[in-house]
DNA sequence: ATGCACCCTGTAGTCCCTACAGGGTCAAGG
DNA sequence: CCTTGACCCTGTAGGGACTACAGGGTGCAT
């Protein structure tokens, strides 16, 4: 029930250097080895890389990364301050589900008018441009 | 109808050495000079400053961005071209999209148990965790 | 005419990886 | 057994995307 950084990279998606580079920062916590020096890592470190990454994926900093996993990692800390971290981190994937509900509309569009053989009414930059409150 | 860089940047929410980097590594158009050799810069840039800034947020490259672009730039461009590349990222955008549902399910989870003094059940990781389709 | 806020061009630093270099581990095949 | 090839180790250096000065010019308002 063990896997080397080459698997764990492998069914996460990441580059075995950006594992060892998560390690040295923090953020994943410094597995145990075996006799030949290998990092050997649990199951559990597969879910928390993967949300590393795709959370990277959706535009979050690593800073913003490291407070969503403390929702996960901190049960003593106080409700309050777990709701005041959550509520600012539901916004801001509100905003960028909305935005991306946009881009996904004009790309949808241009699709659709390439089926109709014209290119002329491409709004792609009116989706995430400035015509909305940010 | 023109605006200085700082006002650019201001509008956008870009820093004003960040509209300049745009500009050298090709992103914006070099603007034309006042006489004091100052950028001036039209509405347009406007837009287009504030579809990269939005679209970077979401988690693309300034190379994914610069695709992007070209749907709205290059008009010449023949349709069978413009139709895959747009069909790419709609799928990408469509991917991104569940994943900040799944997210904001979590986070919603959260903030609930949170009203209702617990904060045992925390399943934020499993959200994007590795249990789907990647 | 003198601040003061803004602009200019550099160059160097930060963040987040990514790619070597130089070397050790290990299961498989000869 | 021993070698060979795929993997692992610890560095350090490079790249993408900004960000922060330093050193200097512009322009309006007092």
């Amino acid at each position: 029930m063990t896997m080397t950084i080459g698997e764990l990279g492998k069914a996460t998606g990441t580059k075995v250097e950006t594992v060892r580079y998560y390690e040295r920062i923090g953020l994943l916590p410094a597995p145990p080895r075996t006799g030949g020096n290998y990092r050997s890592y649990a199951a559990a470190e597969l879910g928390r890389l993967s949300f590393i990454r795709r959370a990277r994926d959706l535009g979050f900093s690593l800073d913003q990364v490291r407070a969503l996993l403390s929702l996960s990692d901190d049960r003593a800390r106080d409700c309050a301050t777990v709701d005041a971290l959550a509520r600012d981190h539901l916004a801001e994937v509100e905003r960028k589900i909305a935005d991306l509900q946009a881009l996904r509309r004009e790309l949808a569009a241009i699709i659709a008018s390439c089926g109709g053989g014209t290119v002329a009414d491409c709004r792609i930059i009116e989706a995430l441009g400035p015509g909305r409150v940010a």
